[in-house]
DNA sequence: TAGATTGTTAATCGATTAACAATC
DNA sequence: TAGATTGTTAATCGATTAACAATC
C-alpha cells in the first residue's frame, strides 16, 4: 500500500514546474524567486514555495532557486532517469503517433516493443520498432520485464487487456482507450487516463458558453 | 467578460459524465438514482447531485434520473450539436493522428482544413481533407471562418500562429504544443491544454514513488 | 550589516460531503 | 399512503493564499 503523501495536485504541477525551469535553464537563468517564477507560471509565489517544500527545501533565504539544481532535483522526484521499460499495444493512428512523436526516453521510460492484432501490421517497423502480434505479448513479458504499457486500443478490450498485463507484471498504464480502467483492489498498479475527447468536450463547453454569453 | 459561473472541476466532469451516461444508455438503463451512478463512477452521490444542479433539477425525487434525457441534456450543454468549425495546424504524427482518431463530429467540431508548412504534405489527403501550406490560412479563414484550431506544432511556433489565428477569428485552442498558450487580456479565447508529456510524466512519479515505498 | 527571500505556520477560500426537508 | 430519492442547506475537509519569523 503506502499512498503517496503527496497531493495529486501537487504531484500534478511537477512536470509543468520541470518544463518551466528547464526552459529558463536554457535561456541563462542562474538563480530565480518564487516570486519570479510565480509571475512566469502564473501561480503564486506562496504556492510555488509549499508545492518545493513538500519535498524539500531546495531554495536560500535572500537569494531564491537555483535554477540548474532544482530542475534536475524535480526530474529525480519524477523518476526521469528510471527507465522504465514499456509496451505499446496498438499500432493504430494514435499508437504509431506516440510512439513516434512522444520522447520516452527523457520522461523515464523506454520503448522496447510494440503489439498490434492486426496481422497486416506485424513487422512494419514504427519508431525503430517491429511490429509484433498481441499474441506474443506473454512471451515477450516473461522475457524482457516490462513494467509499463500504453493503450491505445479501443475501449472495448482495454480491461481485457489490462487485466492480463497485470498477471503479466505491469505496474503502470498510459491509457488512451476512453475508458477508465478499474484496477480494483491493487494499489501498487497506477493508471494514467488520457481521455482525448473529454478533453475536446471541455473546449466545446467553453466555447459554446462563451458564445452563449455573447463575449 | 463573464467568466463562467459553473467551477473548472465541475466543467471537467461533465465530459465523464456523460460517457457513462451513454455507456448506460446502450446497456438499456432506463432510470438511474445518484447513488447507483455514483457507485460505478467512483464518486459520492452528493457530488453528482451538486454537478448536475449546477445546470438545473433534471431529477425527479423517488424516482431518479432519466438516463437518455440526462445523457443528452449533459451533451446540450457541453455544446456536443454546435458544429464548430477547426482547422488543425501540423500534420506530422501527432497532427495526422488526432484528425484521423478523433471524431470531431460527435464532440461538437467540424474538421474543415488541416495545414503544414511542409511543402512536401502538402495535397496529401487526411481523414479525407487535402492538406494545405500554412501560407495559406488567412485567405482560408477570411473565406470559411473556422472558430476553433488543433495545434500540432513544435513549441516555438505556438504562441506566434496562436496570436495571428486569433487577429483570423479563432476562438478556441486544442493545443498539443507542449507549450502553455497565453492570451493575455482576452477572456473572450478559450484554451484546452494537452501536455502529454506532463501526463507522462506523472505516471513516472507513480511508477518511482510505489517502487521506492516497495508496494 | 541590511535586504531579500525562504520555510512554515496561520487564515482564508472553495470544493466535497453529509444531512434532511421537500416531493414524486 | 409509504418509500425512495431528489434538491439544497449546512458542516467538513483540503487546498490555496497570506503573513512573518528565520536566515542566507
Amino acid at each position: 500500500m503506502s499512498k503517496s503523501l503527496i497531493s495529486a495536485p501537487v504531484i500534478k504541477r511537477l512536470p509543468r514546474y520541470y518544463r518551466f525551469l528547464g526552459e529558463l535553464e536554457k535561456q541563462g537563468f542562474i538563480r530565480i524567486s518564487s516570486r519570479e517564477l510565480s509571475e512566469k507560471m502564473g501561480l503564486t509565489a506562496s504556492q510555488i514555495r509549499q508545492d518545493l517544500n513538500c519535498f524539500g527545501g531546495f531554495g536560500q533565504q535572500g537569494y531564491g532557486y537555483n535554477v540548474k539544481e532544482l530542475h534536475r532535483t524535480i526530474g529525480e522526484i519524477l523518476g526521469i532517469n528510471a527507465g522504465n521499460r514499456t509496451i505499446l499495444i496498438g499500432a493504430g493512428n494514435l499508437g504509431s503517433a506516440i510512439a513516434s512523436h512522444i520522447d520516452f526516453k527523457k520522461r523515464g521510460f523506454e520503448l522496447v516493443g510494440i503489439f498490434d492484432s492486426d496481422p497486416e501490421k506485424t513487422g512494419q517497423i514504427i519508431s525503430g520498432i517491429s511490429v509484433s502480434h498481441t499474441d506474443s505479448i506473454e512471451k515477450f513479458c516473461k522475457e524482457k520485464n516490462p513494467v509499463c504499457a500504453v493503450l491505445c486500443i479501443p475501449k472495448t478490450a482495454a480491461q481485457e487487456i489490462a487485466n492480463k498485463l497485470v498477471t503479466l507484471g505491469i505496474k503502470g498504464f498510459w491509457n488512451f482507450s476512453h475508458y477508465d480502467l478499474k484496477m480494483e483492489h491493487n494499489d501498487s498498479i497506477v493508471v494514467e487516463n488520457v481521455h482525448l475527447a473529454d478533453s475536446l468536450m471541455t473546449l466545446a463547453y467553453g466555447l459554446h458558453s462563451n458564445a452563449e454569453n455573447n463575449v
